[in-house]
DNA sequence: CATAATTCCTACTAACCTAGTAGGTATTAT
DNA sequence: ATAATACCTACTAGGTTAGTAGGAATTATG
């Protein structure tokens, strides 16, 4: 049930721009140096977050990325289904992206005890990701304690 | 976060041996025509399952593949973590394989929000899968309306 | 205007993984 | 003796992942 590195350096990218203090935007370059991301392959993912209007750029010198929306509107779930496709562990139990049983004990699938199951993963994978928001994660950031104060 | 097919034939196939009355075997032919998977393939599954002890086998004419405890005793999360891997979607948030975080932002691990996160995510699916036996499958199986009500 | 920093876009690739297939050996009921 | 079965190992085609590479377009700044 991994994720993908996409996923996770999304999330992580996603996180660190939610940090900054007001909508400020950061280069490609910046960002691969906070998040220790391949500043090419980072360039995709953002390229990808932009084409889904969940951060916008700005060309240039001092351009960059920046969310395009409030981070507390932005959820990780809507970013995990972008980079890696749907939640549900087997798509006739998916909601984006249904795909029927095949014929396997699930004639009109609504009886099917494994798609049931399968769909009970998936809205627990949902109740986590969609109601966890980027504001979330960069408000319990700032109540941890700071990362200095680690012995590393 | 989808399953492999290994994951999802092998719980289908588990399915099957749990609705049999009593401790009864099937060969792979016999399964791979019950859950319509490849014989060789099935084969391979079920191989895999045995040494893991959650089925037995029995060679010879007459032979096949019996589950090995009480269908109550196995849980899906048992199976699905043997075929798939860990649940956590992240090798940081992983119990049974734990690998530590890159430095980004986990110093200890214990202060990294997305850890969290995915922690949660963990905590969601293991939550269904380890708590969901094949002996209730079996049994929402039983309880359901049989296949042949259902047009097809 | 020249330059440097930046995003944008597309193509490429090595390595790994998935989903099987193939074929032979050992065992056992009849 | 035979046929049905599990056991075991190797192989493979195709897809996916995780990047790398290189250049074109854009824009702030001196």
């Amino acid at each position: 049930m991994k994720l993908s590195t996409k996923g996770e350096y999304a999330t992580r990218a996603l996180l660190e721009l939610s940090l900054l203090d007001g909508p400020r935007a950061l280069s490609v370059h910046e960002l691969s140096e906070r998040t220790h991301i391949s500043p090419k392959y980072l360039e995709q993912i953002m390229m990808r977050l932009r084409s889904a209007s969940i951060v916008r750029s700005h060309r240039g010198v001092n351009g960059g990325y920046e969310l395009a929306r409030p981070s507390t509107n932005i959820t990780v779930g809507e970013v995990v289904r972008l980079m890696d496709g749907p939640l549900a562990p087997s798509s006739c139990a998916s909601e984006s992206a249904h795909v029927p049983c095949p014929a396997y004990r699930c004639p009109t699938e609504v009886g099917c005890v494994l798609r049931g199951l399968w769909t009970d993963v998936r809205e627990a994978i949902a109740g986590v990701l969609d109601r966890t928001t980027f504001g979330q994660l960069a408000e319990r950031q700032r109540d941890a304690r700071p990362v200095e104060a680690y012995a590393i």
